[in-house]
DNA sequence: ACTAAAATTGCAAAAGGTTGCCGCACTCTG
DNA sequence: CAGAGTGCGGCAACCTTTTGCAATTTTAGT
């Protein structure tokens, strides 16, 4: 039923060693013996065990994509480009949600019940490496842990600590400059004649939140652009934080903003919702603008402007950054591009003053 | 840095092999040693390792989850309610994405490949189980390969051979009836007085895509509704077939349908688009379902009606049944309920004639 | 042709649990 | 007190692959 290395071997009338450094495709095999062996190897219809080689390398081939379950799409994105790398590589994708403790640095027994936890399931399972996505990334706790247990990571969209990546001691990191991004899209908002803007900031734990924001207020200032406090929501990247946020900053008394730039896309269909309910209208009285580019922002009408950041290419690069980590054909630091998309949900702004 | 289970038995001053049986539940141990084990086990912190632990006993304490990224949000519930089901009994779950060829039996080399594609991949793997979301739960293909390689699976929402799940060899099957909601919803919608009805189908590859358009026809014929063929349209499941589909049963000479029922939201948003692009109003000129309740069907305005599967659920309990398969506690074949769900994208139908 | 250097290849020990068989020491029953 | 049942130890084979080191063959240089 199921041919081992021996078998091979001894089909081949050569070694386990050779065998295996064929398979592993070592050097020093001659020509000649490596063919053999491969094709007997495919005639014996072979596949190594996980577990067996697992066991005497200490390797498993299997890497884990650490979430905390706040936005499912975009782990959804960086599951597809992880694994598809994945694939190519022999490697398998096992999933490790992990539940962030609200505010860890104030709940030490958070921190330790995290601790424990994580310990039991990573040094078990030995997975080569992890893929850190946000918030996840930016946690001390979390990279204590996988530095004390000497596994390799990689952080995906982290907003701390960025140069820490450049030093071998820290895991890579693959970022995008949400705080430019916002700053972009803010000033485009801007050019187009707004200025009563609102914003909602996104999660508190999300690093992101903070950069968005920083840029926004960037840009706003830059142009001496006046943003009262009561026009700054707090947010937590969901659809209904965002219809909160939205009632809050459309009722209020006295003027609306005449755009309004939310943290993603979710709390921007929010607005949109809001917005509808309300009687204002998308784009000629409001300017919504999101941010991710996610599916929802094509498949609401009028469509979402958004940022469009490469998810998947992240996922894709994370996994290529695990992997190679051994010799440094990558850069440990390495920063993805995003894209202003302007759609249906933004437009000149009409007022006239 | 590591304890073995050789560490801990010394410690405990017992055997290797009474520590094996705490740890695995064995009987036949006094209840004081269970606990000293137990203690000195958490004190050392250790943790088995799962490649000696798979290597000898040829189980994994993995899971795969396989699917056929058509509908990114069904695989992301039902990944989300078989995982919490696979961190309670320490399994883990590995993402096997596998790309259905379109029509497998008409293209004998499509079926080679897949064949030889999955078994190095399961093979080697070694999971102790895999779950099959659609279409795959449906391949013979797929199933055919798993039997042979004796791999535990388990079916979500399939569509044929429900009954097979009663014997045991065949996989458990969990499942919802796709025809009789789909009868419910029409059914609705004729007795808020629509008498023009649109039908928009899901992939060809999905066998619920059948099942749903037989309870729509079932209750239109119920009704002595005559629904013209033009009336029901092909689709894929996705917003952009939605969108084409739309355009063709919305720009239709003579009269339009006063309700569309989708196969699934996707494709019911890329009516309302359609709808919004052509100043017909969602729900007053035109009603419009999906099927599903995924997230955007709350998040898109009107909100949509639809018909809410419990689709968490059935990842719940997919696993538990892989897990419950020695025992006979679980039934093999499992049914869960639906509930129609009517929100703002549906209307009493105001044409008089 | 002859030896040093380089290229191949083989042996056997690990890696960390699981499992089966047997043995021994108890503790209950009746 | 015989016989049954429980609790545990000991040993060792086994699962499949990797790998350090040594042995062997080939190649190259003079």
């Amino acid at each position: 039923m199921k041919a081992t290395i021996n078998d091979v071997a001894k089909r081949a009338g050569v070694s386990m060693k050779t065998v295996s450094r064929v398979l592993n495709k070592e050097p020093n095999v001659a020509v000649k013996t490596r063919e053999r062996v491969t094709a007997i190897a495919r005639e014996l219809n072979y596949t190594p065990n996980f577990a067996a080689r697992g066991l005497a390398s200490s390797k498993s081939y299997l890497l884990a994509l650490m979430y905390d379950d706040i936005n499912p799409i975009y782990v959804m994105e960086i599951q597809n480009g992880a694994i598809d790398v994945c694939r190519e590589h022999g490697y398998h994708l096992v999933l490790e949600p992990v539940k962030t403790p609200i505010v860890s640095w104030s709940n030490p027994k958070a921190h330790e019940d995290l601790t424990a936890e994580l310990e039991t399931r990573l040094k078990g399972l030995a997975v080569d490496g992890v893929i850190l996505t946000p918030p996840l990334c930016d946690s001390q706790t979390v990279l204590g842990i996988l530095k004390r247990l000497n596994i390799a990571s990689v952080r995906v969209g982290p907003s701390q600590n960025l140069t820490h990546a450049n030093n071998y001691k820290y895991p890579p990191a693959i970022f995008m400059d949400d705080k430019q991004a916002a700053f972009d899209v803010t000033e485009a908002l801007i050019a187009t004649g707004h200025k009563d803007l609102g914003f909602i900031e996104g999660h508190k734990n999300h690093g992101s939140s903070y950069l968005r924001l920083e840029g926004f207020k960037a840009a706003t200032e830059k142009h001496n652009l006046i943003v009262p406090k009561s026009r700054i929501v707090q947010g937590d990247y969901t659809f209904q934080s965002g219809i909160a946020a939205a009632n809050a900053l459309l009722s209020e008394s006295g003027a609306r903003p005449t755009a309004i730039f939310a943290s993603n896309d979710d709390m921007a269909a929010g607005v949109v919702s809001v917005a509808n309910r309300l009687g204002v209208n998308v784009p000629s009285d409001l300017s919504v603008c999101g941010f991710d580019d996610a599916p929802i922002a094509r498949k609401m009408s009028p469509q979402l402007s958004s940022v469009c950041q490469p998810i998947y290419e992240m996922g894709n690069r994370a996994v290529k950054l695990l992997l190679a980590r051994k010799d440094d054909s990558l850069p440990r630091l390495q920063i993805v591009d995003y894209k202003l998309v302007f759609r249906g949900s933004t437009a000149r702004c009409l007022d006239k003053e």
